[in-house]
DNA sequence: GATCAACCCCAGACCACACAATTCC
DNA sequence: TAGGAATTGTGTGGTCTGGGGTTGA
């Protein structure tokens, strides 16, 4: 748990300061560019390489989630910018990577409830979070989670450490971090085409939130001589998973943004009533 | 740097009424 | 139980409005 300082750090609770908008624009840009570079390159076969590419790349991940089998092909684009591609996403690594050294910017979810109790405003625009939230211009309220610690002990004592192991090198555990349950975007799997990114992905890839992986070697106190079972269970795991991401993906594919008409004879009896100045008004 | 007016942007409200859905007999 | 009548609720689009942010003097 980050110290009372380190929350200074972490939350910053006036994001609309013009002291603030400076800076958190920069972060913003360069963290939404790496989220739409790291978006990309989880699927190898999309190589959205341009940076209409990478910006469609968030839709067009959509179409093109059946054709994970073309993962040989690179598209003639991702030729011809292969390099600058490698570039943005080292750029975009690297600046990351300096965020991850000089100022964290994860919050840890507990925390934010607790401050949004307090407060009962929204407080809770880490950087990261508000990375997408201020992208997407939307005042969503947020979920809070009021976890139950003694349950969820447990109910993992059979299930491997509570904690991803970090990627900042550091000897304790850090603690798992809870996705805006709101952005869909941080569902977006970096598990694709059944290879798996390591953890530091989790911290690399923008915000893209990944289940941690369970290997059996990680899971304590339980009999090594049930390896097979273990190994049966942990495929198991993986096909959940992936039913998990195709489920998510589809209900994703069919959202709707548009406005629907669904019924095109209200629509039409609508266009054709009189209004003043907008209002519709009696015939007569 | 602080202040203020002008401007811009956008979500939500407003309206009548045809039609769908529900209730009642 | 089926079916018709009565009642209630919903959805539709163009314009306006108010609040909040931005800009320039």
């Amino acid at each position: 748990m980050p110290t009372t300082t380190d929350q200074k750090q972490l939350i910053n609770l006036f994001p609309l300061h013009p002291e603030n908008l400076v800076e958190q624009y920069k972060l913003d840009e360069e963290h939404n560019m790496a989220c739409n570079i790291f978006s990309s390159c989880d699927d190898v076969d999309k190589a959205a390489t341009t940076l209409t590419g990478i910006l469609r790349s968030d839709d067009d991940d959509d179409d093109n989630d059946n054709d994970d089998g073309n993962t040989n092909n690179p598209s003639p684009s991702s030729v011809n910018y292969a390099d600058e591609e490698v570039e943005l996403v080292r750029t975009a690594m690297r600046r990351n990577k300096t965020e991850m050294n000089d100022n964290e910017k994860w919050v840890c979810y507990s925390e934010v409830v607790e401050r949004k109790e307090i407060r009962g405003m929204s407080s809770s625009s880490s950087s990261t979070t508000s990375c997408y939230h201020q992208h997407n211009n939307h005042h969503r309220s947020k979920l809070a989670l009021k976890l139950d610690y003694e349950k969820i002990m447990k109910s993992w004592v059979n299930k491997g450490p509570l904690y991803i192991h970090g990627s900042s090198g550091m000897d304790a555990p850090q603690p798992q971090t809870v996705p805006d349950l709101h952005d869909d975007d941080f569902f977006f799997p970096s598990f694709v085409n059944g290879t798996k990114h390591d953890e530091q992905d989790n911290v690399g890839n923008g915000g893209s939130w990944t289940v941690p992986e369970m290997t059996h070697t990680e899971n304590n106190g339980v009999n090594k001589g049930d390896d097979a079972l273990q190994a049966g269970e942990s495929s198991a795991m993986i096909h959940n998973r992936e039913a998990s991401v195709q489920r998510y993906k589809e209900k994703r594919r069919n959202r709707l943004f548009a406005k629907t008409i669904r019924y095109e004879v209200r629509k039409l009896n609508a266009e054709k009533r009189p209004r003043i100045k907008g209002r519709f008004v009696k015939r007569n």
